[in-house]
DNA sequence: TACCAGGATGCTA
DNA sequence: TAGCATCATGGT
């Protein structure tokens, strides 16, 4: 067992926060991650009347030998990283931009400052992500898990992640019955195509960003967003911004001007719904309104997103 | 019943 | 290159 006390780390948030589909907690404060093939226990219990706040320091027990703290899960629970930095970014930015989003950032910074950003199995979060498009994150969580149960290396009393092999082999037709609809086609050829280019994640995690999205778009069922949360919990590219119906929610509502939204909403159709007006507006645009107002978090933007997301689904 | 979900693809103009 | 219909399935 390994004891740390760690700064901005909270389980439970970073569990509900959408970024991985196989964590649980099956009582209060104790947690189990699975990751590929590997399976971690954790424990973590705050005092209540810190919670959310985003700062409070608990011990964490990792249930696990040093070394295989120190070769992976450090890494995957992303330690290193100063994260007491970016909240300072965080405060000197909305001490000084005073509008509606400086404002929802700030809530976004109190209520996830302790999520850690995760590095997880590159192969997993393709797969993972190519599942959730157009599902809600408990059906996703459910079609994982019976993937695993299918085809994941059974352990004692649980199942690891699926090889791209032990998919690939059971043929086009082997995903059927899972609840996965049109994204059949889409994992099975993923994982076709991930055995015949024999790339690394190794590979993956020492190329340039723009590199590595033009890469896993080439792969079927890869869109902009999926690759951006590929890039962003699984390769470790934390500038990645994955933008979804949620952020786009969010960037319209909270970062656009009410008169750039006045333009906007009288050039389109005044009978039109809310959802299709924000897919009226095209990535660029998207990636536009990101740029004007995250800039503050150069580098680690895709961290700041996970706030917002987070903060969103949870209230 | 109609609409939506951590979207992507393929066709049309 | 942009706009649009279509793609399964489960949930509300």
């Amino acid at each position: 067992m390994v004891s740390k006390t760690i700064p901005y780390f909270n389980l439970r948030k970073i569990m509900n926060s959408g970024q991985i589909f196989r964590m649980y907690e099956p009582e209060a404060g104790r947690f189990v991650v699975f990751s590929g093939n590997k399976r971690l226990e954790l424990c973590q219990h705050f005092d209540d009347s810190e919670k959310g706040h985003g700062t409070e320091i608990g011990t964490v027990e990792f249930m696990c030998s040093q070394k295989e703290f120190d070769e992976y899960w450090e890494n995957y629970f992303d330690l290193k990283r100063n994260y007491g930095a970016i909240v300072q970014t965080a405060k000197n930015h909305y001490q000084k931009v005073k509008n509606s989003g400086a404002e929802f950032l700030k809530k976004s910074c109190e209520y996830g400052a302790d999520i850690r950003v995760l590095k997880q199995d590159i192969w997993e979060m393709m797969i993972s992500f190519i599942i959730s498009q157009q599902k809600q994150i408990p059906s996703i969580r459910k079609c994982i898990e019976a993937l695993c149960e299918r085809f994941g290396e059974k352990h004692s009393s649980w199942y690891g992640f699926p090889t791209p092999e032990s998919i690939a082999s059971a043929g086009p037709d082997g995903v059927k019955g899972l609840s996965l609809g049109y994204r059949e086609r889409y994992i099975y050829e993923t994982a076709v195509k991930y055995l015949t280019d024999g790339i690394s994640d190794d590979k993956l995690r020492t190329m340039p960003a723009d590199e590595v999205k033009k890469y896993l778009c080439s792969f079927t069922g890869i869109g902009d967003k999926v690759a951006d949360c590929v890039a962003l919990f699984g390769v470790g590219l934390v500038d990645s911004f994955p933008i979804d119906v949620h952020i786009k929610d969010i960037l319209y509502r909270e970062f656009v001007s009410d008169k750039t939204k006045n333009r906007i909403e009288k050039n389109i159709a005044n009978d039109i719904s809310h959802k299709k007006l924000l897919d009226r507006l095209s990535y660029s645009d998207y990636m536009q309104i990101i740029n004007d107002n995250f800039s503050a978090f150069d580098g680690v933007k895709g961290i700041v997103q996970q706030w917002i997301f987070a903060y969103e689904i949870a209230k």
